[in-house]
DNA sequence: TCGAAAAGTCGTCCATCGACGATAAACCGT
DNA sequence: ACGGTTTATCGTCGATGGACGACTTTTCGA
């Protein structure tokens, strides 16, 4: 049943177009690149043989360039993880000559630009789930350093007292860069709101970090704590 | 080489522990929440087989309860995504009684103890990840009527007026959603911070979140916005 | 207690997937 | 223009992985 085309044929189907040698260099960057498309888009599991077709080569090529899928996986990560982040971007956020809602704004917009799209997203958040912990350790050290530059210059700007506490400047800039994630997330995994949507929220989340930093560095905390502990040991969670 | 046993024995090896017959509604309960456990563990892409083992039964019978591996990962979308929310929390949280601070407090704690779980996280970003309309949608329309009701409530109690626009309330409630997510994510996905760090985030989150609300609702945004944007012409992204 | 219905397993089929030895085509210096 | 080197493909192997027909064991009511 199988149609196995028993015509007199003997030579083999011919190529289409003749076979490209690119330089080993080269060829191995293309599909590299065609590697971080690819698996962003459909996983870590996704075939080698479908990543193939991409690239417009064989399967068998992609073991003359990686060993096996997991170190092109790792190469994977290394490239498209990690590379995105410029840490010049940290140097003009501390340009007084400009406002620091502007700074601010032009920084997240940086970043977004470059690190928070689809394929990084994707990326990360496979990796994450597949417990591979170099991406998230990473990523997240160069998230920390990040933030305690923003909150620092933030509040130098806006006249306000820092934290004693390392943490608790952290917490503070985790709080403005999860509302950015998540707005990302939800542009670009989820793809529930477009592009503008994406950048009214990412304001509206500097905006509020602007807004709540003077209040939150009062100096005492435990004027803020202290009630609430109060009052929750009476509620049933 | 294969040890092949040519002992004498004729007989199959005996099973271990007899059988032991389950109803029909038992054996689907307790294969869904153990398939619950196992695809969040190990993905969409986890084998049938390992589900059977981790469920103690063979392989075969899964295909009794479900007609194949989609129609089971369905059902385990529609047990634990949609599920865990309660909207009873929401009725607490307009109990002018408590402070404000505390009813939101106590919100978040319910919404991370149920929602917020390991569990739930990985599944939504699996399923999310994979292009799946169902999680995302629905726990989007869930989390957006609550925004809402959130964000209602503070600003009544407050004293704040609310935005006109419907979109400028959920930004800010996303604002603050944003922060609590990703730190649940942290917490349960990257496991880079502890429980103990999580709490004092999420309360971060929404102590900035009430600092900011008062000063996010006055009544003209255009003197946030319009400043920002005059500088922010001449400012190479 | 016995027999039929329900619950459960065995073994297998076939498509898929990573990996790689053998071989062919393109490239390049001389 | 030729021969060695590099680049690339063909074809296949063994392990998985979802699905399911045929069969066995348990259960339970008459």
């Amino acid at each position: 049943m199988k149609a196995k085309s028993d015509s007199l044929r003997t030579t083999k189907p011919k190529r289409i177009t003749p076979r490209r040698h690119l330089r080993y260099d080269d060829r191995r960057a293309q599909i590299l690149e065609k590697a971080i498309l690819f698996f962003s888009e459909y996983g870590l599991t996704g075939q080698t043989r479908h990543l193939a077709v991409a690239c417009g080569v064989s399967q068998r090529l992609l073991y003359r360039y990686f060993t096996n899928k997991a170190a092109l996986l790792d190469e994977v990560y290394r490239e498209a993880i990690a590379k995105p982040f410029d840490e010049a971007w940290l140097t003009d956020l501390g340009d007084a000559a400009v406002p620091l809602h502007n700074r601010l704004r032009q920084f997240y917009a940086r970043y977004s630009g470059s690190v928070l799209q689809r394929r990084w997203l994707r990326l990360f958040l496979y990796s994450a789930l597949a417990e591979n912990p170099m991406p998230s350790a990473y990523a997240d050290s160069i998230v920390n350093l990040m933030l305690d530059v923003v909150v620092r210059i933030a509040a130098r700007d806006l006249g306000a007292a820092l934290p004693q506490d390392v943490a608790e400047v952290r917490r503070l800039g985790w709080t403005l860069h999860g509302a950015i994630v998540l707005g990302g997330i939800r542009r670009h995994i989820y793809r529930i709101i477009d592009d503008a949507a994406w950048q009214r929220e990412s304001e509206c989340a500097i905006d509020t970090f602007l807004a709540a930093l003077p209040v939150m560095c009062r100096p005492a905390p435990s004027e803020r704590r202290a009630p609430a502990e109060r009052h929750l040991d009476g509620v049933a969670a």
